[in-house]
DNA sequence: TATGAATGAGTGTTCATTCAT
DNA sequence: AATGAATGAACACTCATTCAT
């Protein structure tokens, strides 16, 4: 009996966030997937059932890729304050995102493709993964520790912030040592902390 | 191309617009928009040479209606403090997009499907218009009004948190006068704000 | 404007029924129809927006033929004995068939593949227009013109009867002057008919 | 192939004939079968050597069904007298379709759907089993006891008929005790009976 | 200006079948 | 005996685009 070959698995999700990158989440189809993996069209329905099934997981694994980057313990650790834990978490982000530049641009060209139906369920589920952060951003609210506007809204600062500087280094725009992550934790710091922030 | 009847020009970009709100960009086709309006398939090549052409036509007019409901003599005028101006912009951008809660989603989503290539010269095209604002946030960072990080990425912050808040009022998560411009400029200005800012 | 060629739908038409008399209903597919008409898979699509479409009109047009052939007009006359008109009936699809002896295995093949679904709404419209056939033949089983079993049990043996014959015909197996439809008639006619028949 | 496990090969033809009744023998698929059986799709292949072998087997066991109900013997015997041993054989049908009133749906739908190619050499070779009934026919044929039609025309009318009846259990449109084999037999009789039937 | 017709290339998906294990 | 992997061919259907009218 021959293994699962979780390489395959592997390597149709690689190509396929090869293809995101270059072309946009739109253009990906089952057949440039093949192509490039150097596999039959129909091979990717073995490991996939559905493109959609494949795109959610390319979503999913960049997701457990960043959470798993970060401290996910720390997060929901109560003895640890608030604002540090903001901090941690977007350290987390931020350092993953410089490593991996690709990362952010993949999973919001996936939810830019995929989330349009607005209310497509399996998204729905990955976001779910995600309340972990989304939990912690509310208690901060609740707390005063971080302004008193809608979490999400906080939530898109970080992401597209750090989304645009690793945007602008692969485009060679300037070099990873010329902005820290205390540079741009400064300022969205001093955007966002509440007045019970110190 | 694009001849007399002005108005069907408009329906087509109106249909087009519409469906990109519904099903996303990815899901527009020359079919679904003719059969929106009412006409022949054929008949929207007759407006634009391409559906490309059409795409970015909507994202054009977009653009242009969201700079016409901010004053733009004003932003350049250097008689008017950078802070000044900068808050106008913000405060521009913010009314219009209440008022129409769908124009970032359609900036964004088109910016998705077609940006991606990396190079679209057409994309290029349409940033050269935003340069004003460009110019005038190179300015103020300059000026060590706004903090020195990349223009970008200040304006992404801009962007990005107007169009959530957007996007919440869509969903009905609560209502416009739950959250006033001044909490979001607030909550910006402290971020970006540089050592000179007063 | 180029009118629409009428022709060409009716060409789609003969084509499927050609493969469906060839190979059976599950064998027709839009490529193979587009191959014997000469034209390509997707004009196929622009006269018929289904191949279940395709399918029922193909289905429809061989009723209405037969149906065509018969005079309902006389079915429906009150004034005309029960047992003449059903034998008016029975004649015109006799005639029909003898003459097309393809007509009964076409309708046969389709409703086959269709009809499985138990259920189907579009065969069930079609089957609407038999009405008049079925409201006949109940009002002869109400009187006892006809024995008194299930209409559809009356019907299917009309049917059945008469399609082997054309099978019959067309495998060469006898001349269609070997078997006069007087002699069928009277074999049906000795089955069915009822105490009030004559 | 077909070797030891004997039990799977009948889990695998029972699944099969599921499929058909659900969805028609035009649905049925190597894939769905092993699905609904709960093996692996080439596991299928090693108790059938096609797809074409496998429907070839469900109408088989189905038509042998068919005739181990009916005593094959005394419609060979020729001590019986012709009607006596037409109406055993039309008794032994209809007794074994009310119980098992999916039987003859079953062999329709495969003869449709592989019946058709004309000339198909495996249907042939089951029609081969028939014999004894077509012989039994011929015989009454000639004797005059049955009306001198072809005999497939007789035979199509035994079996459309209680096929038809069966279909109506199914769809509970009447109770199995509200028409007796009598009934049926006493109109069909009425029917075919040649001038020395009695 | 407007349209219906036409098409070729493309989409996602399913399938029967084979083969190494 | 049984399976997972693999594939090539087929499928229905959609699309952007062109062209004659």
């Amino acid at each position: 009996m021959r293994k699962k070959d979780l390489t395959k698995e592997v390597r149709i999700q690689d190509a396929t966030a090869a293809i995101i990158l270059k072309e946009g989440a739109a253009a990906v189809s089952t057949v440039k997937v093949a192509k490039r993996v150097g596999i039959s069209q129909s091979n990717v329905y073995l490991y996939f059932k559905n493109k959609d099934d494949l795109l959610l997981s390319v979503y999913q694994r960049e997701q457990a890729r960043i959470q798993a980057a970060g401290d996910l313990n720390q997060l929901t650790d109560k003895t640890i304050a608030l604002p540090v834990r903001l901090r941690l978490y977007m350290r987390g982000i931020f350092d993953y995102a410089v490593d991996h530049p690709e990362s952010l641009t993949l999973i919001q060209q996936i939810k830019f493709l995929m989330g349009q139906d607005d209310g497509n369920p399996l998204l729905a589920t990955v976001q779910g993964t995600q309340n972990i952060v989304e939990t912690l951003m509310q208690e901060a609210v609740d707390a005063g520790v971080i302004r008193n506007v809608p979490v999400n809204v906080h939530m898109s600062l970080v992401f597209s912030m750090i989304h645009t500087h690793t945007l602008n280094l692969k485009r060679g725009l300037y070099q990873p040592t010329d902005y820290s992550f205390e540079t741009f934790y400064d300022l969205l710091w001093s955007g966002i902390k509440g007045p019970a922030a110190d």
